[in-house]
DNA sequence: CCAATTCGGTTTCGTAACGCAACCCTATTT
DNA sequence: AAATAGGGTTGCGTTACGAAACCGAATTGG
């Protein structure tokens, strides 16, 4: 059978992760948010397939998370930049980062050094919080009844 | 060729992605963190072929994301435990949620209702910020050299 | 202007993962 | 003792992934 989809789950998790929850498609937001534009650099940077990446590209496009603008001056020339969907996702690939970096620190030691521009003062920890933004865990908050989840 | 591994990429987001970057991890991660804990409601709740629920699960034992338990008082019977590597993924469940949520609302308008146990109210929309809780955007941030990110 | 290279893909093909259903053994319930 | 539930494993067909080859348009170099 066809891989599960979750376009129509009522769970915004699985919604989500049917855009961006397979092997590429963050990273490939991440590289954009580094700043990477151009398919070959896409390519060079991450080292993905190249069909792989055409396929990512394209959904990513679909799915309104990168815009694909025709930049050539004489011809045809691409460039795929994020949009505010996809800026969004910043949160998300930052809690990802801060998380691989807490529980599987590089080999070489090296963590997240993310600054802030204006101050030069790196980001802080990311974290679930209330209204007056104390942080709460997992064990603080109180999960609606889920009904259907993810099927 | 196999699939591509980030065991050992020098970039943390890869590595996350390494061990809660396919289709289900993250989603089995949720329904622990909505308090889940055995074999056949994780099936069920989530509708997961049982193989790929079995594989998972191991993975995410291994990876130390969740803890097997016997619970059993006369013969083997176990629960699927979130360890504290495990729980420290709220930050990132959430994250996804509230992106889902505000991009691809669900059909019927239901969005993320997580509430603080203490006061009863709503949980605050996740960001990036800065030492002193400033919220950053992705243009705020300054981004070290990725060097060689996903390789 | 022509040749070489770059860009942005598509095609081919082999392998790995996914999903369903069926089966299995051990506990527990009736 | 029989039935059912828990926690898997095994087969098998379909789909996705990955590498490399190929391709046409655009650019660069001479």
């Amino acid at each position: 059978m066809a891989r599960k989809r979750f376009d129509d789950s009522n769970c915004s998790v699985a919604r989500a992760l049917n855009e961006v929850g397979d092997w590429w498609s963050l990273l490939i937001v991440l590289q954009a948010m580094y700043g990477t534009r151009r398919y070959v650099d896409f390519q060079q940077e991450l080292g993905i397939a190249k069909n792989i990446l055409c396929d990512r590209l394209s959904r990513l496009v679909d799915n309104e998370v990168l815009a694909k603008v025709n930049v050539g001056e004489h011809g045809a020339r691409y460039e795929y930049r994020l949009t505010d969907k996809g800026r969004d996702l910043f949160p998300v690939v930052i809690a990802l980062r801060q998380w691989g970096d807490k529980w599987n620190p590089a080999p070489d030691g090296s963590a997240l050094d993310l600054r802030d521009r204006a101050t030069g003062r790196p980001i802080g920890q990311m974290h679930v919080s209330d209204a007056d933004g104390k942080p709460l865990t997992v064990r603080d908050v109180f999960m609606p009844e889920p009904a259907d989840d993810a099927g």
